[in-house]
DNA sequence: ATTCGCTATATCGATACGATATGATGTAAT
DNA sequence: ATTACATCATATCGTATCGATATAGCGAAT
């Protein structure tokens, strides 16, 4: 879940981990709290997959220097860096590999999640690497656990006032989670409709990403 | 936070573990859908710390047996329970013990909280055990932390379409929380007048929701 | 000068999650 | 009647995440 957002971040460009964090409190909001304690495992563990590598000072727009015997040098400096006394520079900036790509890619596809709330608001705020049928199969999904909630949800019998509340402050949150799902989902049919007019679609229709018009239903 | 959750329900009776889980699916929803890989450890730690403990099938409504050495026999039921070719049942019903309801009054009472949604929720549901001015310096905490997060959620600049819709959902959802905070606080602001008739207060001092102030801020 | 607050990385122990195994029990189909 | 299946129920394993805490560089205020 935190290397779907990593990866996700770092696939708009290279980045530490403080920014990351920062962006993902911005951005998603309430969806992503997370904390250093899970940040900086994680990227350790994304760039022992290879998924992630640390990006030199000097390198910055350079693409990876294409390979060969990476000299102790280079390794006695990714591992030092920041000596006390001397250096400069603390921040440790990550990129994203090709392999990590791959890995983001397939993690945001991966039907079947842990999915509450902030994994489904975490992959659509990505929805524009998805393509149409994927996006749409993601709120439906999305849907469709909700709906069921409502249905767990049962009767508020023998609960007392204040937890009553709760229960129909929730309730009301899920409906209302559910009607801007519907609104996305037809701004989503709308948008494929436009793009794919039926019989004409000639060739080339729609690889990706491009104008996605207005999601905007939201409001 | 699982403990508060599991001495909160068993402060209403004996449970097993099953039942426990079902009622926090539905009694809190959303606030808390936990799993037994969590549940099961928690209620072995709670019993190992003597806050809650297994009552036997012929207790029930007895209270413990006040004491003494709990025979080997007993002992020996507790832990072997449901021997495959015989025995009979197979749930494991805890009851709270003194110990625990004092650990869940503790629980309920720190503040300083591990503090997400469900946290809150958790918290509010069993608010009928808090004081009307631990009630309210809940209720107050809780909007505090909802302010500052609409307040982190900056800008919306640099993000596309549907990034920004989830951003966007998420401070509506946000502002609907603070004014229905703000709706419990005026309604405790309110009970807590009628209950001590201050001065005057002749009588009928409106109680009623609405008119919460202003949730201002939002937005 | 030094204290304060912010940026930044890192680790530790405790907790929670998701998957999975296992068995009991009830209930419907064959 | 036996089989098959869904549901109730407990439990454990590995991994992810959290919250607290430590450390340190740096710029601004006192």
């Amino acid at each position: 879940m935190l290397d779907l957002a990593i990866l996700g971040l770092l696939g708009d460009g290279p980045l530490h981990g403080y920014e990351i964090r920062r962006r993902l409190r911005a951005q998603m909001g309430l969806a992503a709290n997370v904390s250093f304690g899970s940040l900086y495992p994680a990227l350790a563990r994304l760039e022992a997959a290879a998924d992630v590598e640390v990006v030199e000072p000097d390198d910055e727009a350079a693409p990876p220097p294409a390979t060969g015997s990476l000299s102790g040098e280079r390794a006695a400096m990714r591992s030092r860096r920041l000596v006390p006394g001397r250096g400069r520079r603390s921040k440790k900036v990550y990129r994203i590999t090709d392999k990590g790509a791959a890995h983001f890619a397939a993690l945001l596809n991966t039907t079947s999640n842990g999915d509450d709330q902030r994994s489904f608001g975490l992959r659509w705020s990505f929805a524009r690497h998805l393509g149409p049928d994927a996006r749409l199969a993601l709120l439906e999904r999305r849907r469709a656990q909700l709906v069921q909630q409502l249905g767990d949800a049962e009767g508020t019998d023998g609960l007392d006032d204040y937890a009553r509340s709760v229960v129909e402050h929730a309730v009301e949150g899920i409906s209302r989670d559910i009607a801007w799902l519907d609104d996305l989902i037809a701004a989503e049919r709308a948008q494929d409709r436009r793009a794919t007019p039926l019989e004409e679609a000639h060739g080339t229709a729609v690889p990706s990403e491009s104008s996605p018009a207005q999601p905007g239903a939201a409001r």
